[in-house]
DNA sequence: CCGAATCCGCAGCGATACTG
DNA sequence: CAGTATCGCTGCGGATTCGG
């Protein structure tokens, strides 16, 4: 069932915490390891790169690394990250849209 | 932003461990809590219950209890959990289809 | 239905390597 | 010291499982 397989990860870290904060705003263009945190907001060194590091590993995420000596990275979204983008923007989207109908439920229980 | 307010609770009741299987099972009609569990394979009673009431606040399950003295209460989709559980669906089905192409990159990582 | 044991996501603190 | 990207260890709390 697809709840064993690896989909089930896959899916975690597009829906985890971080995940799709970063998909929203690598969609308007690549960033740095620093202007993705500035932007983000709330989201320590450590959580950023880690969920970086988990997106780059299924191919939503490209990460271009300058070797430079002061570190310069850029990342960008991948054409599987766009995709994977405007899939969960879509959820995430609806969710938002009827919370309202969800909260009246809340309301009355 | 989208991060700190209640949708991301919705939106992890939804991705959760066991909330779209239940959905899954649901969108082919009512059942009731056996049935359910012997459809889902491999969840225990308390989390299929535990589940059952987070969508059920949420407004995605109806739960219909029959007030008999053997038990009887059946589970159904709402209008608002069959929206939820065919865009569920899509994000899923995506990532099925596009596991080889993120299941490639991991071979040659 | 309850309680204990366990797993896992997430965050905090600190450290590394290098330059100006 | 300040800045950049990444990593390790540690712990908390909630999620999940297990056993009656």
């Amino acid at each position: 069932m697809a709840a064993e397989c690896p989909s089930r990860d896959v899916l975690r870290r597009l829906t985890g915490r971080w995940g799709m904060l970063v998909l929203r705003v690598l969609s308007d263009g690549p960033q740095r390891f620093s202007g993705l945190r500035r932007q983000i907001g709330g989201i320590s060194e450590r959580m950023l790169a880690q969920t970086l590091q988990g997106l780059e590993a299924d191919g939503m995420v490209l990460r271009r690394d300058f070797q430079t000596v002061p570190p310069h990275v850029e990342y960008a979204l991948t054409p599987l990250g766009h995709e994977a983008a405007t899939r969960v923007d879509t959820l995430l989207g609806w969710i938002e849209d009827t919370l309202p109908q969800i909260a009246q439920g809340w309301a009355q229980a």
